[in-house]
DNA sequence: CTCCAAATGTTATAATATAACGCTTGTTAG
DNA sequence: CTAACAAGCGTTATATTATAACATTTGGAG
């Protein structure tokens, strides 16, 4: 058990069964899980963390598998379309879902301090935005919703 | 009356008395709403639309306010710590606060088709995201709540 | 008037993201 | 088999968004 992202878990376990749906989602799917994709999803899912387009570009560039902005871009279009990755849009940065396989509209809460990132639902569409664009008429397609703070690791402790 | 936004106002009140309330704001606490500020306001204002940082820059050059870059982020960094703008990270655009006054936080009904923006006010800390937040011991300072799609106007119309 | 802080002007550059085009590879129809 | 095609990839170039840094101006406090 490790202490990656906020709550302790079996990390290893974490990363190895999110490789596995999203290998047999590719599958199902008729998707490609080329190497360069692969490799950038196990990136993403190494720390609970978000990583900026130009991180992961200098890994892969490290590691021979490409050294163009695109070649980073394309592999994160890739993982976001299919569900396997989200965008954090208050910090240009992606991420690893942890919610694989689920229909689900992903919130995140995000650490200012160690850049932490946890994933969890959101009910938007029933709540008072929901009201407000059901009285407005406005339609839904997607949402963002991202709450910054501190993390319990990163709050002011209070002990001598 | 006009639409500007998603609903039929009264747009020319609209924009005068949200002025006066930032000249109000700007005397009580000893902020300076200098012409350059001002007219940021104003253009931000004019539509109920989000303006990139360039956008704005290219209106102030025409009118001979100034011509670089950091002359409009820091017009817009003003005026969204004052609170009289808000950052809509899923565009990198800005738009003016339509809650001017009211202490709140912030959601966003974002137009992919026309880019209107409304403001609505959430209530992120009661909902699904506020109890995970309190049960991972969260410390939310600030949220960012932006739904995509279609306003009402450019929704698919049955009408023959 | 002098000093100071805030605001502004200006140059340069950083950070993020995409357009475009040609090559490779793997699949499939003939 | 092999021509035709689509998806992915390599690469160059460029677009878009944002900030660092420093000199100058401005407006009030002492
Ligand atoms: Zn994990
Ligand atoms: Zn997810
Ligand atoms: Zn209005
Ligand atoms: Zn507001």
């Amino acid at each position: 058990m490790t202490t990656i992202g906020f709550e302790t878990h079996d990390h290893h376990a974490c990363v190895s069964e999110t490789m596995a749906k999203a290998e047999s989602r590719c599958a199902a799917q008729d998707l490609r899980l080329t190497p360069v994709r692969r490799r950038v999803l196990e990136l993403l899912l190494a720390e609970h963390r978000a990583l900026g387009a130009y991180d992961i570009l200098g890994h892969l560039s490290a590691e021979g598998l490409g050294t163009q902005p695109p070649v980073a871009y394309r592999a994160l279009d890739f993982l976001v379309k299919a569900g396997f990755a989200h965008r954090i849009e208050a910090l240009n940065a992606y991420i690893a879902c942890t919610h694989l396989g689920k229909d689900h509209a992903p919130a995140f809460l995000i650490c200012r301090s160690c850049q932490s990132v946890a994933e969890s639902g959101t009910a938007l569409t029933q709540g008072r935005l929901g009201d407000a664009a059901r009285a407005a008429g406005f339609q839904i397609e997607h949402t963002v919703v991202e709450a910054q703070g501190l993390c319990p690791a990163c709050q002011p402790q209070d002990a001598a």
